[in-house]
DNA sequence: GCCGTTTTCGGCCCGACTGTTTTCAGTCG
């Protein structure tokens, strides 16, 4: 059993707790030792396994919870958790989920009603029957139904960090069998899009049968939904991720990347344009009408070329103008993870991070960065302990002092993520930012403003001369929430005008900007960076998942301003 | 339930908004 999955026990049981109205620190002993555990190093069942290790050595784990995962390693429950599981059906939980109710209302319906599925959920509120409740009413029967309607279009979907991780896990598995010359994710994973429906693994080998025998043994697939000779489906995980393993030949391995990875619409393209030379394309090569001759198929490179197109980064494929690009010789040269030289969003303890700078420091130097900005929240985040002015000048003179010194290996850049008010003036006062090397402007809060008064909110942001970037420009949360509509081309007109570049955030759960919108932003003439928003140093690795996001809105090295070496990324982001 | 101690019990991020009230509970971040 994985670390995630002990965490996952942990969280949802302390779901259920709050459900059954527990003591709320409790409760929060359980989810911190959750977040423990899932990003502890060491896998947890091994330290369980060994007598000489003590769980207590991870920091939020006590006796009572040592208790409770030494419980979990022998049977795959708790006690608690059976005795939740027999209050309140598992269903709960995914009402937790709906925005607008949260653990009081929920029990309250439950109670009241009996009802705990969300199908229930809507059926009582289009009878109308949650206003009869306490402090429920007209309003809230609405935005309910808005939130399951939501919750309804993104469930089935998972975040692209999550199947990029059980694509790892899995090709590592499939590899080690003798004959595998090649396990590879195609795809939406493969294309870098943000969410995917399941995961298709490609392996090239000569046999099947002992690559299909071998993955139907992995040891956390759920079901089996369908193997046959050449291919296996399985869910995999408590997620229940749906994976579909193929294995080829050598000879139509490249037919069936193109072919598997997609998108429908890129592909549709292409067999088109395959028709008009005298071809045919489908998963097993290019073929010739006449004599069904094969004429292409051990790689992609060659289908492409034969069709007169350059190779088409996978990221591309969306049929938005990439063929006729590939045709024209004109595909950007996309920006490459490599050229990325530093980090230029991320939290410590002073707000809501886990980590010291001097962690933080430490971990980007350890990947290879050569310079980091610090940006922590402003004092509107009052839950985060965000900086007032005195400790924004306080801290910019301590960088001042760091990079000094020079001891830390790597340039720190002063920077704070400053919130942008309702009416659109930052939150620290002009002086006071007017200290630091760098200023991101964020919207957390009045997320549900009418269109145009958040357009003037953000054109009043860009009034600000010390703003340098703007964070998490849309404020999505993916399969969670929408971003905030506004007028983007107004704001990314003013943006390149000002010289304010636009943040491409790379965490997993917003990678915002979006391809999209990056291309429209760049269409506009704005720059832009890309960064973590990391509130632990593993945070830092979530890098790829930016490029991948800047690749798939067709950005180039040059776009990107953490590309440069730091004299000139500080000159460049002043606009000088 | 964890942690840190002034070592065995008290503290644990909290402010804003919403919709429902008639002074505030519940949700969100």
């Amino acid at each position: 059993m994985e670390n995630a999955e002990y965490a996952r026990l942990l969280s949802e049981t302390a779901d259920l707790m709050e459900i059954a109205a527990e003591d709320g620190f409790r409760i929060r002993s359980y989810r911190n030792a959750a977040s423990a555990i899932e990003g502890y190093p060491e896998r947890v069942h091994d330290i369980l396994a060994n007598p000489e290790r003590q769980v207590t050595e991870i920091p939020g784990v006590g006796k009572g919870l040592a208790f409770v995962l030494h419980e979990i390693r022998e049977r795959g429950s708790f006690e608690r958790r059976d005795e939740m599981l027999a209050r309140y059906p598992p269903t709960a939980l995914e009402m937790l989920k709906i925005q607008g109710l949260g653990p009081k209302s929920i029990a309250a319906i439950i109670e009241h009603y009996r009802v705990s599925t969300i199908d229930g959920l809507e059926r009582l509120c289009r009878e109308q029957k949650l206003r009869e409740l306490p402090r429920m009413g007209a309003k809230l029967e609405e935005k309910v139904l808005r939130s399951i309607a939501s919750y309804r279009q993104s469930a089935g979907r998972f975040l692209l960090s999550f199947t990029s991780e059980v694509a790892v896990e899995i090709s590592e598995y499939l590899a080690a069998l003798p004959g595998v010359e090649r396990v590879e994710p195609a795809g939406s994973v493969r294309r870098g899009k943000e969410t995917a429906g399941d995961l298709d693994l490609l392996v090239l080998a000569s046999d099947p049968q002992p690559v299909l025998d071998h993955f139907v043994k992995f040891p956390r697939i759920s079901e089996i939904l369908v193997k046959g000779e050449n291919k296996c489906s399985a869910k995999v995980g408590l997620e229940g991720l749906q994976v579909d393993v193929r294995v080829l030949p050598r000879e139509s391995y490249g037919a069936a990347m193109q072919y598997f990875t997609g998108s429908k619409v890129h592909n549709v393209a292409l067999r088109t344009r395959a028709l008009k030379f005298g071809l045919s394309l489908n998963e097993y090569g290019l073929f010739r009408t006449s004599d069904n001759e094969r004429v292409a198929g051990e790689t992609e490179e060659e289908i492409y070329g034969k069709l007169g197109l350059d190779w088409v980064a996978p990221e591309l494929r969306e049929n938005q103008g990439e063929i006729e690009a590939a045709l024209e010789h004109r595909l950007p040269n996309l920006l490459d993870l490599k050229s990325i030289r530093g980090d230029l969003h991320m939290h410590t303890r002073e707000t809501d991070g886990r980590a010291t700078l001097e962690e933080m420091a430490e971990t980007a130097i350890g990947r290879g960065y050569e310079y980091i900005a610090i940006t922590d929240h402003s004092k509107a985040l009052a839950m985060a302990n965000g900086l007032d002015e005195a400790r924004v000048v306080a801290f910019a003179n301590q960088v001042r002092e760091l990079n000094k010194e020079g001891r830390l290996g790597i340039r720190i850049f002063s920077g704070l993520e400053c919130d942008i008010r309702r009416d659109g003036t930052m939150d620290i006062e002009w002086d006071a930012l007017a200290e630091l090397d760098l200023v991101i402007a964020s919207v957390h809060s009045h997320m549900n403003l009418e269109s145009n008064e958040m357009t003037d909110r953000l054109l009043k942001a860009l009034e600000c001369p010390h703003v340098r970037i703007l964070g998490h420009p849309t404020g999505r949360i993916l399969l969670h929430r929408e971003g905030y509509p506004y007028d983007f081309e107004r704001v990314a007109a003013e943006a390149a005008k000002r010289g304010v570049v636009f943040e491409i955030n790379a965490s997993p759960e917003r990678l915002d900007l979006h391809a999209s919108l990056i291309r429209a932003a760049k269409a506009k003439g704005c720059r832009f960076t890309i960064a973590t928003d990391a509130h632990h140093p593993r945070h830092l690795a979530n890098m790829p998942f930016g490029v991948r996001t800047a690749r798939r809105g067709w950005l180039e090295d040059r776009d990107v301003l953490n590309t440069l070496p730091s004299d000139e990324f500080i000159s460049a982001l002043r606009g000088h």
